[in-house]
DNA sequence: TCTGGGGTCCTAGGACCC
DNA sequence: TCTGGGGTCCTAGGACCC
């Protein structure tokens, strides 16, 4: 059965454009946290030359010259509107694989590539009036084909929505139109092996000797060669496999140089991580802090990351603070300026439900009842209704944000009004 | 002045064992 | 001249994705 892949096009840009429709024909642009980077860029802002990834310092120039519309990321904007897709998605078409926040694939089969392609249209113009967000959809023998379906139907003139690559002569005409570097799975390093040993396109690829690839590049790499020849070689994975890890981590919006500022950062983002742990229905065994200096800047560097064994698997957000700080008086050296911290959970374990130390001298139980309740306060009446103390009340380390949109769809304070 | 965050998988090399 | 061979496990680092 073919394999489709639907794609949100230039998703973070496209949210906020379903709810300020005046910025739909103007150059937009979103911003990665601490309004760092470009991460998202409509087809305005691409025109206008603003790469992706580019530092917001070096991108205003352009910025202004074209008069980009700005905005810091929305994360929870962005996420409800995700779930939305999602949802309309697996209505219309059955299991699908989340594969990203903007990226699902699914089966999708049909007698004939026109009636492949009308299906295609079919979920595109449901999705688009559903949720107002544009999607492409496309459609092959295989995963990284169905992607490059799409990154054909991105390149043409005539913006089809929709491309199928399930006959072979089309496959072969798409292949030969996209440089290597653009195939999913073939990043920089690849890319100047491919390159340097004469692989220019994608097509080049597909013909170039797969033992000779698995050789210089490894077996992800062989893959790719067999996936672009049609021979599948990545499944669908309808349910996600369990989680291997949770990161929490942030820039600061200044260097932070006191321990005391450094304990409440880690402690806010092991509040986090342990929240998406409890969600994830899983416990650790590891927790791992790190702190970072400015990694542009000429200064001596320096990047500790401890880590510690727990003594029993814990998603407790209480216990993993008291090992948090502990780890994070290991790390710190005085009179650095860290410019970024961060938690990770590791080495995760199914939490089974009544999991209580027999000699750890806790009431794990009632633990877990109270943070139950704290995570239902939080979904219920707004993220950081309840928080543990030592994530302090201040927060001067905390990031920059000043041109995110209202949560239009996830705060009450910030519901779109129709008519002021 | 200003440079994101969160994931996964694979590989190479070392330690250890028989 | 010639220096075992083959497992397993672990870890750090690299590669990729969005």
């Amino acid at each position: 059965m073919p394999v489709a892949v639907i794609d949100c096009e230039n998703f973070y840009v496209s949210c906020e454009r379903v709810f300020q429709p005046r910025l739909r024909g103007r150059p937009v642009v979103v911003l990665s946290n601490n309004d760092g980077c470009v991460i998202s860029r409509s087809e305005e802002a691409k025109r206008a030359g603003v790469r992706m990834g580019v530092p917001l310092f070096e991108a205003r120039p352009l910025i202004e010259e074209h008069g980009v519309e700005v905005f810091s990321s929305n994360y929870e904007l962005y996420g409800d509107l995700s779930g939305r897709v999602m949802e309309g998605l697996e209505g219309a078409v059955g299991a699908i694989e989340r594969y990203s926040i903007d990226e699902a694939f699914f089966g999708l089969d049909a007698p004939t590539d026109e009636s492949l392609r009308a299906a295609g249209l079919e979920i595109r113009e449901r999705l688009g009036k559903w949720t107002g967000l544009p999607v492409t959809v496309g459609v092959a023998p295989t995963k990284t084909l169905a992607k490059l379906a799409v990154a054909a139907a991105r390149q043409s003139e005539k913006r089809p929505g929709v491309v199928s690559l399930c006959r072979p002569r089309h496959a072969e005409e798409a292949l030969r139109r996209l440089p290597v570097e653009k195939v999913w799975g073939v990043g920089p390093a690849y890319a100047r092996a491919l390159r340097a040993a004469g692989v220019q396109t994608a097509l080049d690829l597909s013909r170039a000797d797969e033992r000779w690839v698995r050789g210089r590049l490894g077996v992800v790499a062989a893959r790719i060669v067999l996936e672009l020849r049609g021979v599948s070689c990545l499944p669908l994975e309808a349910c996600p496999p369990p989680r291997r890890s949770v990161t929490s981590s942030r820039s600061f919006g200044r260097p932070v140089t006191s321990l005391a500022e450094l304990r409440e950062a880690v402690a806010f983002h092991v509040s986090k991580a342990a929240e998406r742990l409890r969600r994830a229905r899983r416990m650790a065994r590891v927790l791992l802090v790190f702190l970072e200096t400015n990694r542009f800047a000429a200064d001596p560097q320096h990047a500790p990351a401890v880590s510690a064994a727990l003594p029993v698997p814990t998603d407790l957000t209480p216990e993993l603070v008291g090992h948090a700080q502990r780890l994070v008086e290991r790390a710190f050296l005085d009179g650095v300026e860290y410019k970024k911290a961060g938690v990770m959970l590791l080495d995760l374990v199914p939490a089974r439900p009544a999991q209580s130390g027999l000699f750890d001298g806790r009431d794990r139980e009632r633990q877990r009842r109270v943070m139950e309740a704290v995570d239902r306060l939080n979904r219920l009446m707004g993220r950081d209704t309840v928080r543990p103390a030592r994530v302090g009340f201040t927060q001067a380390w905390r990031t920059n944000c000043g041109r995110r949109s209202p949560r239009y769809t996830t705060n009450w304070r910030e519901l779109l009004t129709v008519a002021a």
